[in-house]
DNA sequence: CCGACTTTGTGCAAACGTTCACAAGGGCGT
DNA sequence: ACGCCCTTGTGAACGTTTGCACAAAGTCGG
């Protein structure tokens, strides 16, 4: 694995464990901020975010020091500034590839549209499919791909297509300029180097959630179950 | 949280980094079965998951020798270890909360039914939606959550209502007896000591990528003097 | 039956991440 | 203006994860 991130570079590095935390902050900090809150102690964020408050001090002083001592840290400001630093000040076109079940969830999917986020096109290869609607964008062929790209200017795209052609429709984003790839499709993806994947996949959670189960039901049982002849 | 191994066994104590990555390395084995291969090596098996092959073996010889030197591993074999791990070699029934578009992507997900888990009953609160058909399921309604749980001894249950009622249905599924849950709602569960919560959340994914699409985007002083990966 | 070759399993050290504990710094009441 | 009190920001300790490098252990050809 590249995690080699920013190499030696003293201003920027923000550890990768904080960053995936990041977003948890700004979605409690925009709840705070909801109920017209102020200012908001470490302790406080940390407890509404789920996490130990020296870690997310440690988390927030990656980004500067925006805190009051013996007040806490002003919530707008915060918002303000962590959103910077996700990068999401700006306008992110994404193009879902896949209309089916999840790709409809996806694109109906509220947090999408919100905060920095823009469907720029839905498309999939099934005709029955191109022409239809899904959350007001009309689903068009696979193959106005590199148009639609080109002419948004995309940079992230997600993968909700089975996992057959997962790949392929990787490789096709890839060749098309497409940087950041979201994969929901069942498939270790192969990308170049300079292209980041992030993949959620279902089965994987609910087979972590089953082993912490299993194990939490055999509290009893020292014995091996079953002996398993070769 | 310390949990070292209790002891013997050796099946006790299997870090949580090797946990997540044994679902993948258990996909990629049967798309080696399939193929009718009988043996992979570490390299094989650890290029098709696109992990480091010491980090597999390290990961594989938390569950035991399994492996043979100079051959490597025997992939049915294998398998069945991995499975028999993760306790997927039982049937562990789901209940998914809230059918709309992503509790119907989610009743509809292949990768669902197969490989141990099954859908116990979808719920939601909807009259509307109520009764309606989703993937050979009725939906009930979330009052019968209880009997539900109860009768098929359901130990999983996944949310996927809006943010605002995530928390009343997880408390209420809790109370139920429910021990583990995977959370697709955008917030953060509060839950009893002893409750297993995993989530899934697209805009965080989204908002990750953002970042590091951002960081690229800003290169600066482009010294990548050893850019040329290993 | 033996020696060459291959691949596993693991000791070790470095990198990374978390948590504790407290000094530094700022606001607020008096 | 002063000192008390609160909370941040961070040094240091600790725990976890990764990756290298190699001995151990097995296969296979001759």
């Amino acid at each position: 694995m590249s995690r080699r991130a920013v190499s030696a570079n003293g201003s920027q590095g923000i550890p990768e464990a904080t960053i995936a935390r990041l977003p948890v902050y700004l979605r409690v900090l925009y709840a705070f901020a909801e109920q017209d809150i102020p200012t908001v102690s470490s302790e406080e964020l940390a407890a509404a975010a789920g996490v130990n408050s020296a870690k997310l001090r440690k988390d927030l002083s990656h980004l500067g020091s925006y805190g009051t001592r013996g007040v806490g840290y002003d919530v707008e400001y915060l918002v303000y500034q962590v959103s910077r630093e996700l990068g999401l000040t700006q306008d992110w076109p994404v193009v879902i590839v896949g209309a089916g079940n999840l790709g409809r969830a996806l694109a109906n999917y509220g947090g999408f549209a919100s905060r920095g986020f823009r469907i720029a096109a839905v498309l999939d290869s099934d005709p029955e499919v191109v022409g239809t609607q899904i959350a007001g964008h009309g689903v068009q062929d696979v193959e106005q791909m590199e148009q639609v790209v080109a002419r948004h200017r995309v940079s992230i795209g997600v993968i909700a297509t089975p996992a057959g052609t997962a790949q392929a429709v990787c490789d096709r984003l890839v060749a098309t300029g497409v940087t950041s790839i979201l994969n929901f499709a069942p498939v270790v993806l192969n990308v170049p180097s300079g292209v980041d994947v992030r993949k959620v996949d279902l089965s994987i959670e609910l087979q972590i959630l089953a082993f912490h189960a299993q194990r939490r039901s055999v509290v009893r049982v020292p014995q091996d179950a079953e002996a398993v002849g070769r």
